[in-house]
Formats: C-alpha cells, sequence, structure tokens
RNA sequence: GCGGGAGUAGCUCAGUUGGUAGAGCGUCAGCCUUCCAAGCUGAAUGUCGCCGGUUCGAACCCGGUCUCCCGCUCCA
C-alpha cells in the first residue's frame, strides 16, 4: 500500500517534470482538481483520442462521427434525467462523519414500514392457511393500515419538500422520525444542504433577459438529439453508432486523485444503436471489443478486470465497468451500458419529435435501444501513463527511470542525437529530423554524453534514439537504439523513416 | 463539507532554543569529445503558500486564509 502511494507520488512529479501533466493555474496557488496538459501530455492525450478515434470511427463502416457543442438547450438535461438525478440533497453526521443522502435516508426509513407491513401479513398468512384473503386482510388489518398509511405520508412529505426546496422540512422530517446514522446510530445530523453536481451559467449578455444553461455532464445527451440528424443525413441503418470525444463538466463534492476525478473532463463515447431485443447481444458484442482495444495496448491483461453493476443507472438494464490497476488500485476507467431506448424515448417525450428508425426488414418503425461505450481521456491517459513509469534495474546494477508508453501513442517518436557536437555531426541530425518531421513528432539534443541523453529520452518516454557519429561521414549510416531492450542496430539513414514507422503504425497495434 | 497529513529553488529535502536561507539532483554557458545518468569551471533561480499579529528582529511563535495529498459520497 505504502509502495502504491509512493508510486502515485512519483507518477504525478515526474509528469510534472516531464511536461506531460501541471496543475492548473499554479502561479495563483493553483485550483483543486483541474489540470492542464504540457507539451508532452498534449501529444500523449491526442494520441489516445486518435487511438480511440480510428479504432471506432475508421475501423468501423457503420459508425460515424460527431463533435456537438458543449452547451444545449436546458431540457435536455429534463429529459435526460439529470436535473433530478444529478441534484442531491446531502447531510452529515457529526459524531461519524459520515456523508448520506437525505432522500435515500428517509426512503430506507419508509422501506422499513414497508418490511413491517409485509411481516404482519406473512404471519397473518401462516396463521390463517388456505382460508386467507390477503386483499381483505391489507384492507382491514389495523397495523398493516398503520404502517402503510405512515409509509405513504413519509413519502409524499418528503416529495413535497424536495419539490419546494424546503430543505429545513426534509432535516425536520428526518428528526422527528428518528432517523440515526445506520452505521453507528447516531442522531447528531448537519442541515440538508442541496448539491447541484451539474454546472450552470447564462446565456445571454443582459441579465434580465438570460437563459440558464448547464455545462453538458455528458457528451452522451448530444449524440441522441443529432440522432436522427445523423441517420438521415449519413442515411445510416440500424445497427449503426455515433462516437464523439468531448469535454464533460460535474460540480463533484469531491474531486481527487490526480486526473482520475476532475471537475472538468474529457469523454470518449459511442452510443451503438440497435433493435429492441438485439440489445443484450450487442452490449456483450461491445463489452469484448472494448476489452480487446484496451488490451491491445500491451499494458498487460492482468491490469484490466471486469466489474458487472448490480445497481443501475436509471436508464440502464445492464452496466459493466472495464477496471484499470490505476496506482491507487482498481478502478473505473470505461463503462459499457446498455441504456434501452430510455434516452431517445425521453427526447422524444420533451421534445415532441419522433425520434425513430424505419426497419425496411421488419416493415416497421421503432425507437432503437442503445449500447453505449463510454471511457474517460484523463482517465485512459493516467492508466496508460501510470503503468508505464518503470524504474528497472540494469544488469549493471544501476536504476534506469523509463517510462514505456506505447509507441503508437508516445509523444515524441524518435530523437535525433550527434554523438558530439562538431565535425558536421549536428548538421547531419538536423537533415535527419528535417526529413523525418513530416512524417513523425522528432527531438533534437546535443547537450551532455549521450549516454546521459539516452536516459533522457527513456524517462521522456520516447521510443527510438537515433546517433550520428563518425561512421556516419563515412557510409550514411546510424545507429537506432530501442527504449525497452537498450539494444542498438546500425542502420542506413535512408531505412530510418520505414522502421519507425513500422514500430508506431496503428495497423499493427491493433490487430 | 468533515476528519487526518503537508506547503522552503524545476525535483527531493535540510534548516538546531526566533538573528532576515542551504544541499543533492536538474537547468544554463564554457571546457572535454566520449555509445548507456552522476568528469572539470562558472552561472542563474526563492518576497520560505498568502495576509495579519507578537518581537529590535519571524521560514521558525500566535491567529486567519488559500492550496495540495489521504479517507467518507458519486462517477468517466
Amino acid at each position: 500500500m505504502a509502495q502504491q502511494e509512493d508510486h502515485f507520488k512519483k507518477v504525478i512529479s515526474h509528469a510534472k517534470e516531464y511536461g506531460y501533466i501541471f496543475g492548473s493555474s499554479e502561479i495563483y496557488d493553483g485550483l483543486s482538481a483541474v489540470y492542464d496538459y504540457g507539451q508532452n501530455g498534449a501529444e500523449l492525450k491526442k494520441n489516445i483520442r486518435d487511438y480511440w478515434w480510428k479504432s471506432m470511427v475508421q475501423l468501423h463502416e457503420n459508425i460515424v462521427g460527431l463533435d456537438a457543442a458543449i452547451f444545449m438547450h436546458p431540457t435536455t438535461w429534463k429529459a435526460s434525467g439529470h436535473v433530478d438525478a444529478f441534484n442531491d440533497p446531502l447531510i452529515d453526521n457529526k459524531d461519524s462523519k459520515k456523508r448520506y443522502r437525505a432522500d435515500v435516508l428517509i426512503e430506507d426509513y419508509a422501506e422499513k414500514l414497508n418490511q413491517k407491513a409485509e411481516k404482519e401479513i406473512a404471519k397473518a398468512k401462516k396463521r390463517f392457511g388456505d382460508a386467507f384473503n390477503e386483499e381483505e386482510f391489507v384492507t382491514t388489518n389495523a397495523r398493516v393500515l398503520r404502517y402503510r398509511e405512515e409509509q405513504t405520508q413519509v413519502i409524499q412529505r418528503m416529495a413535497r419538500s424536495l419539490e419546494a426546496e424546503d430543505l429545513a422540512d426534509v432535516k425536520a422530517l428526518i428528526e422527528e422520525l428518528g432517523i440515526a446514522d445506520p452505521e453507528t446510530g447516531s442522531k447528531n445530523w448537519t442541515d440538508v444542504r442541496q448539491f447541484n453536481l451539474m454546472f450552470g451559467t447564462k446565456l445571454g449578455a443582459s441579465a434580465e433577459n438570460a437563459t440558464d444553461l448547464f455545462l453538458r455532464p455528458e457528451t452522451a445527451q448530444g449524440i441522441f438529439v443529432n440522432f436522427l440528424n445523423v441517420q438521415k443525413s449519413g442515411r445510416m441503418k440500424i445497427p449503426f453508432g455515433i462516437a464523439q470525444t468531448g469535454k464533460a463538466f460535474r460540480n463533484e463534492i469531491v474531486a481527487r486523485q490526480f486526473i482520475f476525478r476532475m471537475r472538468e473532463f474529457e469523454q470518449m463515447e459511442m452510443q451503438f444503436f440497435v433493435r429492441p431485443g438485439e440489445d443484450s447481444k450487442w452490449y456483450e458484442y461491445w463489452k469484448e471489443a472494448r476489452l480487446k482495444w484496451h488490451l491491445s495496448l500491451g499494458l498487460g491483461q492482468e491490469n484490466y478486470r471486469f466489474h458487472d453493476h448490480d445497481k443501475l443507472a436509471h436508464y440502464a438494464n445492464a452496466a459493466a465497468d472495464i477496471e484499470f490497476n490505476f496506482p491507487f488500485g482498481f478502478k473505473e476507467l470505461e463503462g459499457i451500458h446498455s441504456r434501452t431506448d430510455f434516452d431517445l424515448k425521453a427526447h422524444e417525450e420533451h421534445s415532441g419529435k419522433k425520434l425513430q428508425f424505419f426497419d425496411p426488414e421488419l416493415n416497421k418503425s421503432y425507437v432503437p435501444y442503445v449500447i453505449e461505450t463510454s471511457i474517460g481521456l484523463d482517465r485512459m491517459f493516467l492508466a496508460v501513463f501510470s503503468q508505464s513509469l518503470q524504474d528497472e534495474e540494469l544488469e549493471n546494477g544501476t536504476t534506469r527511470t523509463v517510462l514505456k508508453i506505447p509507441a503508437v501513442i508516445a509523444p515524441v517518436k524518435a530523437a535525433v542525437l550527434p554523438l558530439i557536437k562538431r565535425d558536421g555531426l549536428p548538421e547531419i541530425a538536423q537533415q535527419i529530423i528535417d526529413d523525418l518531421k513530416w512524417d513523425f513528432n522528432v527531438a533534437y539534443d546535443e547537450k551532455d554524453a549521450v549516454g546521459r541523453r539516452y536516459r533522457r529520452q527513456d524517462a521522456a518516454g520516447t521510443p527510438y534514439c537515433i546517433t550520428v557519429d563518425h561512421d556516419t561521414l563515412e557510409d550514411n549510416t546510424v545507429t537506432i537504439r530501442d527504449r525497452d531492450t537498450m539494444e542498438q542496430h546500425r542502420v542506413k539513414i535512408s531505412e530510418l523513416a520505414a522502421i519507425i514507422h513500422k514500430k508506431v503504425d496503428f495497423r499493427y497495434w491493433m490487430k
């Protein structure tokens, strides 16, 4: 555990030192849980995004891209359920320091009343045997009636109070019912406070006619509201998918663990529209397909696992996470959700527009079912970066710090190094760079002994080092060194592009 | 938000009972011309997180505040 924390700290400081991730607004003391991607981080992030986009959009004839706006019509979030689901009344217990959702506490209490009523019914059933008339019993038994009545009243009062945003009454209700901390039994509660997980903002320059807007809490809704646009204009036939990457915003109560949980984050989502009834088939398909994508980067099969959800979100009938072994343990990296027709139906209801597909094979229209794959780009970045950062024991007893980022997504593909900075070697190195830079992101370094430069590139994650030496002057050959094996080969300058290309070719990795 | 820990150079950290900052690494310039970090010479860099108080004098004591890290909730 201590070792894990240690590694996590190294990851964070290494990310800063090598230009991958900086704390936001650092010169002003920073901003909680907001980070900027530096010169190398921006490249890595872009490369991960491209790797995803290519595998989803480019390799699937029936998946197309989309880039929807962050601002959306406010009704979108009513339809999606976020206005309700992302609005939690929370209460803290002062003794146990635990935080609960006030509505859940009350619902649990109401459920207990229900349990009591059920118990009475079960008891009576046992007593009367075959002669038992449940319907009659339920409507006449005093205890059952009392429990049921109280249950209804509690739920109704809570609903009224929440509707009126009367949080003081929600707390009063908790106190009147004598609800205690489920874990410690303490009744020492703070006031109930409302937490809205969506960031609000205003559209319109003057205050009086401004519209309240939200920054999108997920990119998915941009896809759903464009479902028909894309389907019609692209002549898409079911099954088909729409993919999108972009920023989403959640005003998390606590945003922590470096870039794992941020208030501003980037999602890579694909919504796959299928025939009703074929949803579970496609759900399984995408679970496997997405895991395969992760494994293709070679970060180690043992670092991934599925986690199937027991408790489902309001929109889903099946859900699984792909979890990754982060420096702080296995955590969600990607979610695969079977969202049913919940979203499109909700948008039909709120917009009054038909969001259906006419299926010529079935000769009828229907609201498609949806399988969603949703991965956090920043989390993927952290997975790649933390897993790639290694301290390696060498044969001569020393250690080297190496960032084994998969070459296909590495920010810089090769560094070109003159063995010494005279005798015309820098000039040749520069010529090599001028040639390679059209195809690859390459770097130049002439400072310090070449061995030290190798280590510097190892730590920065560059897969190849190309060294120009005195033999180069004679025969136009250079040495090319592999970051992971540290092995060197002597090759012709004219072969360099092909060698690097093979190493970073998407085709090779995605197979 | 609550509890715990912490803020000193780019990084890791030292700074003894208060006398206005140092090390290693890194960076930069030069020397050396070398194929796996740590050769030589020289240099830059900090309002010691911020504000206020006590004091002749605060990195150190006191108060406040901000930020970061860990846990509780939620999720990509």
